[in-house]
DNA sequence: GTCCATGCAAAGACTTTGCACTGGT
DNA sequence: ACCAGTGCAAAGTCTTTGCATGGAC
């Protein structure tokens, strides 16, 4: 049986509250900056059980793995700064886009668009 | 300048080669059984090299990186077993994603399917 | 001949684990 | 009271790096 403990409540609660998509490093600063006297490995053991029961996905990027909350979106990563955005799809797309695929049996569809952020092109025109 | 060196041409070669979808290890393990004396730090260097060369594509999976050569085409990850295999998309298909993303200087869109391979399904039908 | 790439081993970064203790049920 | 979850530190794993040497150009 699971437990609800404090530092779940923590961990879960800095996810929800939180605009960008963390690393376990930074997912563990910001608990941390928060709710002190939370041990690391508690972090990596929760968030590893909160992947494993679909509060959490895991957003995996060329820089690293990065955590969500659990909502029916997407993501787009800027290949120059590294940020995440959410990016939202009508629901026949992803619908139209698994019978494309002719996959049976198909739980959940990572999708990460790749390429230069709004704020980096005007940044660095050159750069990109 | 970037040189063509043997090595790459043998990581090259079994990448290739290669039906499975190999991690890192496993693509170290494949390069030294048909090319002994190859270092791992070789490995890495190049395989990085290749990858912003975007002649090798990361597949990012909850069990971590794979690599591929690079092609037209998206994967599914069988989250029972690990295995990958390649699904593929009619290209209007992944325009209409895009639009539908609203999303402007795109330069790749990774996709991966989850969910429970055929395989397994038949092996195991209680357990997914 | 130049200097980028390699191989090795060591360092560094990341993640898991063993164990005694705490706290949720 | 029981035992899953925690905190710490140590172990284990993964990846990068420094440096001397070798090979592509």
């Amino acid at each position: 049986m699971e437990r609800n403990t404090i530092q779940k409540r923590q961990i879960l609660d800095v996810i929800m509250n939180c605009y960008t998509h963390p690393t376990i490093k930074e997912l563990y600063e910001l608990v941390n900056d928060k709710y002190p006297n939370i041990g690391q490995a508690t972090v990596y053991r929760t968030i590893n059980k909160l992947v494993q029961d679909d509060i959490v996905i895991r957003i995996d990027c060329n820089d690293g793995t990065h955590y969500d909350y659990n909502r029916e979106h997407y993501h787009f990563y800027c290949l120059n700064c590294g940020k995440i955005t959410d990016v939202y799809l009508n629901s026949n797309m992803v619908d139209e886009l698994l019978s494309s695929s002719k996959l049976t049996e198909v739980k959940r569809i990572n999708i990460v668009f790749e390429g230069i952020c709004d704020n980096c092109k005007k940044l660095n025109k050159d750069a990109c």
